[in-house]
DNA sequence: GTCGATTGCTAATACGTATTACCATCTATG
DNA sequence: CATAGATGGTAATACGTATTAGCAATCGAC
């Protein structure tokens, strides 16, 4: 135990300055409601003693009379501060940060989470969620049980990334990749590709999903829009399977995957956009060392990190009315790796 | 307000299980203490009605009952996720984290912290420090004030990096420069080097001060070792002054600096290291691009998060005997950037 | 059967703050 | 001068947990 040398309390202002400890109280808040009422004097005299002993209203007990911390927890279901998506968490944190110092809010990092069956979670024994006024979740899949267990405590918290309903609608700041990827079909299809594909990665996250939503409902307009997974197949294989179907241009949910075929197909002697276009949605999650400027979109992650502290905040204060659930657009990123399909017919023939 | 829907306290667990909310309390921190006991049956039912309500304590009420909460307080003197600077806190961050999971401990990012005079303060009105069972310190430059309160108020704290006496040892978990700047120096005699310089920065900091005297105490065996400032220099002028007196090899404090200065040796057709050595004192603090490899030294900076953690929660619990004061050993790293002194006439004389 | 020891639990209290109900005292008013 | 209202403050209590002193019941021993 820390030899605490008794640090100093309201009690001993009270004392130093002749008046209630309640008193101290009521001047330290600033209150002045109707039946509130502190001589000016009174109030001098405690506020001199404050400074004079350098006291400092000891947040704990602030937050267990008052249930209200200005803290605000922050929930990864990966490490915070990873060696490798750390590029991808980085930017979230960044504006996390930057919102809650702005709104003179700390952060609690719940990194004593323990993992269990390969994922951290929430509830454990002894989880110290409630030292928080609220929370933010971060990751690319939450588990849709805690969420429900959230909704259910009514205990105040974000999402960053939308998220389905789980026992109620699901308060949350995400990107909008329907849009984003619809987007950029449309850009293919000005282009004058009829021919896509989409391929799969296995994630059954909603950001995954919204994706997926985007690519089929602008492909419409397409001669052909295909499905492909990705998963376990080699880029060797995947690009056989989009030559056979005569495509030109291939939207891939997964950066590294991107990169895979991209270096295929220059392999197999074609070009990179000339014979296949090759478009990414979305930032690398992982660092993959690639010399393409990929064409695709970039989440506004920052942005997302600012409001989700925004949007908790007017969530705890109370201020918000209804469900927070945003969705920020991306931004579209004029790469070198989508083209015209002209030249595919030559390529095919090859 | 948020609609808090009364949380289960451990009252309501008492009820339950027709208990003593003081019988709760007991079974929860499975005390067996010789004047504390609890017979298996009532253990066996307050456990079962526990796991049926999801009970978990108020991290709040234990803590102001407890004063002890699993809760490390990192204060950042910078931002802690900065976009410029990112690259040199990160790796801290990274084992912190990793060590606070490990201890099954949860971080508090103090980012509310006000900045005043452009630098962030731990102690200010509403300062919410003691939420945390103690804190580590990351910065350059640590106030030496608020070093002295945190002495003085014995709250529990380690700074990363060492730190002079403020009102008493401070406990750190720092690198040692003047060792990794004597070797670096070692070396340099070893391949001849006779005429050495070390590059300046204004920092007053510890471990520019460090690394100083590494500098120093290595270099008597030296013909010349001379101090120059780079502050509000540029590159050329100092290597007009290293040339002008013959010097081989130079020591650079702040790696941009490093960097200018080969540009300029280059840029006056000279060679690195042909004609001018040049070594870094550890990582770059900001990002700068450049296609050299420096020979100098790595900081152990994750091994300095991890130990920052260790030795904190060793004081927390009063198992550490003595003041806590590490110096971790730098890794040498052998890059292009250090030669013989050979050619030095030559490229003087052109 | 009495006395001390042991067992199993509870009542009371502390932690430091915020809030509310209420009590003095003073002032204006008729 | 009785009364109502305004003024300035305090006592009491709540928040949820941990801890300690101590009470009641049972047991063992002689």
């Amino acid at each position: 135990m820390p030899s605490t040398p008794r640090r100093v309390t309201q009690r001993d202002i009270a004392r130093l300055a002749g008046v209630s400890q309640a008193t101290v109280s009521l001047v330290l808040n600033n209150r002045a409601d109707a039946d509130v009422r502190i001589a000016p004097e009174t109030r001098d005299r405690v506020l001199r003693t404050i400074a004079e002993t350098g006291y400092a209203a000891d947040p704990v007990a602030r937050r267990l009379a008052a249930r209200f911390n200005r803290i605000i927890g922050v929930f990864t279901y990966e490490p915070a501060f990873p060696s490798g998506s750390r590029d991808f968490f980085h930017p979230f944190l960044l504006g996390i940060e930057e919102y809650a110092e702005r709104a003179g809010c700390d952060l609690l990092l719940f990194t004593s989470a323990p993992v269990v069956d390969g994922r951290r979670r929430i509830f454990h024994q002894d989880n110290r969620l409630r030292l928080a006024d609220g929370c933010i979740l971060l990751g690319q899949e939450i588990d849709a049980a805690e969420l429900h267990r959230l909704n259910r405590d009514g205990f105040p918290y974000v999402a960053v990334g939308r998220r389905d309903d789980a026992g109620g609608p699901v308060p949350y700041v995400g990107a909008d990749y329907a849009a984003a990827v619809g987007e950029l079909v449309g850009l293919a299809l000005a282009r004058g590709h009829r021919r896509l594909a989409y391929l799969n990665t296995e994630l059954t996250a909603e950001s995954s999903a919204d994706r997926r939503r985007g690519f089929v409902a602008a492909a419409t307009a397409a001669e052909s829009a295909r499905h492909l997974t990705t998963v376990g197949r080699d880029a060797e294989a995947i690009l056989d399977d989009l030559l056979a179907e005569a495509t030109t241009v291939a939207f891939v949910e997964d950066f590294a995957t991107a990169v895979a075929l991209a270096l295929a197909t220059r392999r197999r002697g074609l070009g990179v956009p000339g014979d296949l276009s090759i478009l990414t949605l979305g930032d690398p999650t992982v660092p993959v060392p690639t010399d393409l400027a990929f064409t695709g979109f970039r989440i506004p992650r920052e942005e997302m990190g600012r409001q989700s502290v925004e949007v908790l905040a007017s969530v705890i204060d109370g201020s918000a009315v209804g469900v927070q659930q945003r969705l920020l657009p991306c931004e579209l990123v004029e790469g070198d790796t989508l083209g015209t399909p002209d030249r595919r017919s030559t390529a095919a023939e090859r």
